[in-house]
DNA sequence: CTATTGAGTACCAATCCAGTCCCATTTGGC
DNA sequence: GCCAAATGGGACTGGATTGGTACTCAATAG
């Protein structure tokens, strides 16, 4: 199973790559060329990120992108949710309207909590934690041993 | 965005339904018709969960399902592999060979940990948790104070 | 032996997604 | 002032994936 579409998984690149020259503005082609991915796609990623407010656009001749915010203040949450939409576990999570079983489904409440762990997952990483080159640790994940009282495989 | 698949969503409600009356056996039949999903769609289920061993199945007449192992120690995580496979962040995450870009992709070692996040959420939740009325608090998303929120339109 | 029920597989339909293309708008350069 | 370069914002399409169904085989109780 993927969680991610490919679509939001290059837009972190995209967005990562951006992050590696904060001061430098480039264009969609020099982007793709340097992410080796389709300029089309590229484009229209570019075009979902400076919608959401992550990349600021300049047009015209000799226009392009650049990150509108540090690269540490850019969580890969906002990346995902600019190119896929609100992050949500089940189709309850996102239209909740959408599910006729709200009445009696007695596992609804329990997905808006597992969704706010993927949730915060996501936001504890930003665009800086992704160039570094060292590993890090999430501060949504700390230790697989504080296992409550559930067994576990 | 919704990362559950539909038929992993039913195969939690469905897991779930089996965990309120674990001493219960039914068919796939009672088991539909108490979780109003379409009935074919129910066996499908229930002969991935039999598949995983999550469930044990009698067959013959008077055959049918019910939970091979306490609620308390089947997680989410485990239900949703069942049905959809590993879970994956991105394509490299779950196929490594098929990146071509991992050689200089410097947002692959990092999305491991993002991984190890998620999973962790799922496998945290139990289908004990899911049939509890009141809300838990999932191991891996302790706190919201430390500012999940960011900025959407 | 027969009815019932799960196991397994094959198959169809619908939806979604990745990717492309087109045209309007803006801006810098000549 | 005009043209080229670049983004903005759609629409469109081919393909892959998924949701759902149907059919046949195997096992078991009575």
């Amino acid at each position: 199973m993927i969680i991610l579409s490919k679509l939001a998984d290059y837009g972190v690149i995209v967005a990562t790559h951006l992050a590696t020259h904060p001061e430098r503005q480039e264009n969609a082609a020099a982007v793709a060329m340097a992410t080796r991915l389709p300029q089309a796609t590229v484009a229209k990623l570019l075009k979902a990120l400076a919608h959401a407010g992550l990349v600021t656009a300049t047009r015209g001749a000799a226009g392009g992108y650049r990150l509108a915010r540090p690269a540490g203040a850019i969580s890969v949450a906002e990346v995902v949710a600019a190119i896929d939409g609100d992050i949500g576990m089940t189709q309850c999570s996102v239209h909740v309207e959408d599910c006729e079983r709200t009445t009696y489904c007695p596992t609804r409440p329990h997905w808006a909590a597992i969704n706010r762990a993927v949730g915060a997952a996501l936001v504890a990483v930003t665009l800086n934690d992704m160039i570094s080159p060292f590993a890090f640790l999430p501060a949504a994940a700390p230790r697989r041993d504080s296992a409550p009282e559930t067994a576990r495989t």
